[in-house]
This record gives structure tokens, sequence and C-alpha cells, in this order.
DNA sequence: ATAAACCCTGGAGTACGGTCCAGAGTCAAG
DNA sequence: CTTGACTCTGGACCGTACTCCAGGGTTTAT
């Protein structure tokens, strides 16, 4: 399978197959005399775990990192746990983050509504 | 004042005055013979104008669309409260996006402990 | 044989909000 | 007058995950 091939099959495009196995996440692809790359069948499978981790918001070099673990063959479920944990801890934190941005949107928004705007006062009071 | 100063007072680096500068957050600021800036009072009541909406989550697009309706003079709670909103459908947005994310971050963990590791199958199955 | 479709590399560009740098000039105090 | 602290500019750099490009070479079908 050459490159256009793996990266139809897997939904993505040619760059960014080149670009994950420049990253590490591919092992570099054996090569036809010509320097085209040469994949097979597993490829595609790997490429959508990669894509299955990116969308539980891993980043490219926890999955990276991952793989390895994968690949380094003592990876279980219970071993590799936590990097999942790892990143819910991070989602978590944003959403706590952006939850407390949304109260104070709405504080500001209300002050505005009962005359107290704070765009205006804090100018006002500067100016 | 120079521009050292109005960064120290603002709680800002220079770099980032000269920055807000350059984006038009700032008004030009006059100079001396030699080039340095030259910054009166209210510049520092305008820094912090620019991080109280920033900590709102307006990008420096959005504040400086905002400022120059203020330094228009016609700018009112009512006419201005709009951007403020747009903030607020983005974080919402985000919020969203973040908890339908947490759950399926859960749903795999929780797939993992009764024994279906997402991560383990899917490789698994690839293979 | 030839044309269309494919592939290669290295590097630049995207958005965001700055930060940092070199190399030069300026200012205030002692 | 010198020294140290300050300022100027233009441009490169950070992280993230790609995307796109030029200027080549290769493969495949007809």
């Amino acid at each position: 399978m050459r490159i256009g091939e793996v990266a139809d099959q897997a939904g993505v495009s040619v760059d960014t197959v080149r670009y994950y196995e420049r990253r590490g996440l591919l092992t570099p692809a054996a090569r036809r005399p010509s320097g085209y790359r040469v994949f097979d069948a597993t490829t595609v499978g790997r490429l959508d775990l990669i894509r299955r981790l990116q969308a539980l918001g891993l980043t490219i070099e926890e999955i990276r990192h991952a793989l390895a673990a994968h690949d380094g063959g003592d990876a279980t479920c219970d071993s590799e746990r936590w990097r999942i944990e790892a990143v819910r801890e991070r989602i978590d934190t944003k959403i706590f983050e952006l939850t407390a941005l949304r109260v104070r949107i709405d504080t500001v928004l209300s002050a505005c509504t009962t005359g107290a705007c704070a765009f205006a006062e804090s100018t006002a009071t500067r100016r």
C-alpha cells in the first residue's frame, strides 16, 4: 500500500500520515527503491487508534508514549489507565476554569442590567 | 511617564505595552525627540481595562473593537452588551464540548474497569 | 511513449498572545 | 565623564496539530 491509500482508508490526509511518522506515532515506513513509502494494512488500524486517542483529548506526545508502551508489549488496561485519567484531570480543570469565567461574565452582565455597568464604571473611574 | 513606569503600574511587561500599541489597543504614544514613548497616567487605567476585558475572555481583536467603540464616545452598556454575550456563547460551547468529552472519557474508563478495555480492544481487533 | 496521477523532501504558514533578542541609542545620578 | 539603567527597532521564537507549497522524481494505464 502506498501512502495515499492508507490515508484514504484511515480518513486522514497524506500530510498527516507523514506528520505522524515524523512525530514518532508510526514507525518509519519501509521504502521502495524509489523512496516511496510502503505500508501494510495494520497501519490503517494504527491510524484509527491514534484518532480515537486524539478524540479522547490526548496530545500527540501523550499518544506517542501510549503507543510506545503498547508496542513494548507489557501494556495492560491497568497500566495505561492513568494516561486517560491525566487527560480527565486536565479536562476537569479546564471545565472548572471556564465555569468560573462564565460566572464572572454573568456577574458583569447583570451588573450591566442593574445600571452598574462594569465596563462604563471601570473606565469612568479611571479617567 | 516612560514605558517601564506605565508597565510596572499596570502590572504588565514593557513588551506587552508595545505589543498592545502595535495591535491598536493603545493609541500610538507621544514621543520625545529621542524616540522614547511618553505616557500619561490614564494609560495605566486603560491597560487595566484591557486586562479586565481579557479576563472576561475577549480576544485582542474584540478588545480593540470594544475600545474603539468606547473611544468613539457613543458606547453604552446596552450597545456593548452583545460583545460580552458573544464571549459567553463561545464559553458555553466550549464547556459543552468539554463536558461531552468528559463523558466519553468516563465511558472508556469504566469499560476498562469492567474488562472491556477500549484501548486493548481496538488494537486487538485491528491486528 | 506519454500523460495523469501519484510520491518525495524541506521548509514555510496558520491562530493566539505574547516573550525575547541583538545591536544600538538615551538618560540620570554621582 | 562615566556608569548603569533604561529605551528603541525589527524580527525570531514559543506550543499545538497540522496544512500547503515548490520543485523535483515515479508509477501506471493507455
